[in-house]
DNA sequence: TCCAATTAAGACAATGATGTCTTATATTAG
DNA sequence: CTAATATAAGACATCATTGTCTTAATTGGA
């Protein structure tokens, strides 16, 4: 089961990542790919669209990187992966039909929406700034 | 988001669509690819797969066709959609990191299982029964 | 100024999921 | 038996995602 792509995988490790680093620092893609097993070219164009999406910020050239635009404690998981995945993301029937909720709803529909529902919002509840406390506190994972 | 492939999404419309009908009833591949605007080919070899999992069971020749294995309401969604996408479908790190609960767990393993084991019991508690019952009473559709 | 480090951008390849087609096999009806 | 109907099996094609590579542009420091 893959709720999320790989892009969007590899979006929200790299912004925990950037998140568990003193506020404004500047990380370069070279050192998360690294230490997070992701591919440089890939990673780099997952971040660029962050950047575009005005999530992160980046600066080229030596002492460059990618840095969080925000404070980490006003960006969602769900601003991530909808950024990446697109807006969306929480949107479609489970079964695939087109236009859930807009025409007759299918078998699934009453419940899984509710379960969609709660996903959404835990995505939206969880911010870098928490979950990086989280990390650091409980020694939790990043990488493989 | 997909939560399930393509594949269990079929199988899941083609289960719901023989349950809907008479009891022992052999329904044609051709019907249902009709019916639910399904690639028969693709169709039939999925059902092919449930067949051989033997959730379904098969006909060949004229009068033909596929119908349930077991009574409606001893087959769950979870039965179907694992035997498509896999036994351990809910299993997965929704960072992707290899082990998930075996290791450490990531930032979001203890937000994200307790969402997961919901929506496992939900499919788990699914049976074509219920669903059939549900469709029919409330005019729900298993196609756009 | 010049060099090293670093992101930006886009072409291109590899992979896996999805979809199509062809041939073989089995069953029923006449 | 024969013809019509239907699934079984597997080769093959298409597509979106994922991953790789090359070149350009920018920045800071020796
Ligand atoms: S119509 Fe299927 S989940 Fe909403
Ligand atoms: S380790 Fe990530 S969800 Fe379990």
């Amino acid at each position: 089961m893959a709720i999320i792509s790989k892009s969007s995988e590899y979006g929200l490790r790299a912004a925990l990542y950037i998140a568990a680093r003193p506020v404004g620092d500047y990380v370069s893609i070279g050192e998360m790919s690294q230490k997070l097993g992701i591919s440089f070219h890939f990673l780099t164009k997952i971040l660029q669209k962050l950047t575009q999406g005005g999530l992160l910020k980046s600066r080229r050239g030596a002492k460059g990187g990618i840095a969080l635009a925000k404070p980490a404690d006003t960006i969602s998981l769900l601003d991530i992966v909808e950024n990446v995945d697109g807006a969306d993301l929480f949107g479609g029937c489970i079964l695939g039909l087109v236009g859930c909720g807009v025409k007759r709803p299918c078998p699934l529909h009453q419940h899984w929406s509710r379960e969609r529902t709660r996903i959404e919002a835990m995505f939206r509840k969880m911010t870098l700034q928490r979950l990086a406390c989280e990390t650091a506190r409980n020694q939790l994972r990043l990488a493989d």
